[in-house]
RNA sequence: GUCCCGUUGGUCUAGUGGUUAGGACUCAGGAUUUUCAUUCCUGCAUCAGGGGUUCAAUUCCCCUACGGGAUACCA
């Protein structure tokens, strides 16, 4: 065994991968990459009831679209596989067997109707909900008995009755639990399928992990994980549990109340660069006020040390903020690559490059999601849409001896350019005496659909000589 | 109910045994812009409460309150 650092991500497949399971595997990540380790990615896919098609592809994909690249993986190989739960099953009996020839595990043939009375007696009584441990001394004869009958059972860890356990963990620093507190919790179910604790344990040893970095919600379960290590006589890795991300009400983030889905954030036009970004300053933050990294800065300045021991609320606002400054700073080229999809699913035909690049770049200062553009590049494709009160601009008198003017001059022009409709700007107010307040709203009016928007050369640059002067010949009367 | 964890403006956070407690988002006002947006400036607002320890506590300790998580043959 080497000194190397070996860190995991191991979602389950549920479907999607979560906001919050993003942060985990960026943590992870940046870990392994700060200190020079490994990054695997496991698939916990131990329960049947849940399976999901497609799930797996769907988290891989997304995993690749964030840029998280891990080492070793389903779809990567390494020497530690397989990499997904439900391909270990056998590794999984015989590791458990051991247990219970040690007898640190035993077989309860308790049904769900029992447990479940059992737990509303306990309810009844306000008292702790654990499993009483009734089958925790069955005698050879009683086992033997069950399994003739062929008698379904679990089984479970026999985990101490007194005493406590007190662990270091790298946020939390230092825990205890009294044992008498914890569950003797199921290992196998009786589909024969191993539990989250049993598998995760197992693997974690089997694959060499030295940090497990993962969600606070898996705290009160590690005393039965240390006391598993310790039934095998293994050395267990260095726990970090993150805190949690929030809804605005300060509960575990969940997608009734909004999306929480990474690729639901990705189709809205979030860029990954802004997500990576925002979602490692959630509970972790460098000394100082660096607020934007890229995925590189991350990885140098990253640190367990100094990741928060509270949750932190997921804010769309400053989502949206931190999307935005993306949209604005990154590269015109990268920004218009994104875009092109919306373009595609709006069926908006791009005829020409130049103005495609002109039109993203004033639309990147508008919006704070990409998904926004369509929205904003509306008036430069098909017809406008004008108000009564709209309606009633346009038909003005000045508004009409406006765009008569500007008709004519244009279509009597070799070529529209700025300097053609500075020229015309002056001459409307100097020759026409219509400046001002009649002078540009109209006129934008008239061009894209709104009193508010671009400068009128940019909106004019990007219609074409043509379509202005057809715009503007619509509404003459 | 029980166990565990947490608490710096509304939100994300920096920071400290002695600071005018810093930055960012949001919000309000202003400047720039023909308009909108961008950008810039200014402002509002915080150390949960109570006890200790100390010359001094937001910072260390304890209690309380509040919040959250876990209490599954789900992860």
């Amino acid at each position: 065994m080497s000194n190397e650092i070996r860190v995991r991500f191991a979602p389950s497949p549920t479907g999607y991968l979560h906001v919050g399971s993003l942060r985990t595997a960026l943590y992870n990540y940046l870990y392994a990459k700060k200190v020079g380790g490994k990054f695997i990615l496991r698939i916990e896919d131990t329960d049947q009831t849940r399976y999901v098609d497609g799930a797996v592809e769907n988290l891989l994909n997304t995993l690749k679209a964030m840029g998280l690249e891990y080492d070793e993986g389903p779809d990567k190989g390494g020497e530690f596989g397989p990499y997904y739960q439900s391909e270990r099953t056998e590794i999984y009996n015989k590791y458990v067997q051991e247990l219970l020839d040690k007898g640190t595990a035993y077989r309860c043939f308790c049904t769900p109707e029992e447990l479940d009375k059992m737990r509303e007696e306990c309810k009844a009584k306000r008292l702790d909900t654990r499993y009483d441990g009734r089958c925790r001394n069955l005698t050879e004869n009683e086992i033997n008995e069950h399994l003739k009958n062929g008698d379904k059972y679990v089984i479970r860890l026999k985990v101490p009755k007194e005493g406590e356990i007190t662990f270091y963990d790298v946020v939390r620093e230092k825990v205890t639990f009294q044992w008498d507190t914890v569950d003797d919790q199921v290992l196998v179910k009786s589909d024969g399928f191993p539990t989250y604790h049993l598998a995760n344990v197992v693997d974690d040893h089997l694959m060499e992990i030295t940090h497990v970095i993962r969600g606070e919600e898996w705290l009160p379960s590690v005393p039965k994980h240390l006391f598993l290590y310790e039934s095998f006589g293994w050395k267990p890795p260095k726990m970090c549990h993150l805190p949690l991300l929030l809804n605005s009400d300060k509960s575990k983030l969940s997608k009734r109340q909004g999306d929480v889905a990474v690729e639901d954030f990705l189709n809205k036009g979030y860029l990954p660069e802004t997500l990576l970004n925002f979602v490692a300053l959630l509970g972790w933050h460098a000394p100082g006020d660096q607020e934007f990294y890229t995925l590189a800065e991350l990885e140098k300045a990253f640190s367990l040390k100094r990741i928060n021991k509270s949750g932190s609320v997921f804010d769309m606002e400053k989502l949206n903020w931190m999307n935005g400054q993306y949209l604005r700073n990154t590269d015109l080229k990268i920004i218009a690559e994104y875009a092109r999809k919306y373009f595609e699913k709006a069926e908006y035909h791009i005829p020409n490059e130049k103005h495609y690049f002109e039109l993203v770049d004033i639309a990147r200062n508008r919006i704070h999601k990409l998904d926004e553009v369509t929205e904003f590049a509306k008036p430069f494709f098909g017809e406008l849409e004008f108000s009564d009160e709209d309606k009633t601009i346009l038909g003005s008198q000045s508004a009409q001896t406006l765009f008569k003017f500007w008709a004519e001059n244009i279509a009597d022009s070799t070529e529209l350019n700025e300097e053609l409709i500075n020229e015309l700007l002056k001459r409307s107010a100097q020759e026409l005496e219509i400046k001002g307040k009649n002078l540009y709203p109209p006129l934008r009016l008239a061009l894209y659909g709104s009193a508010h928007g671009p400068e009128l050369p940019t909106i004019m640059d990007i219609l074409g000589k043509d379509e202005v002067i057809n715009r503007f010949q619509k509404l003459i009367k």
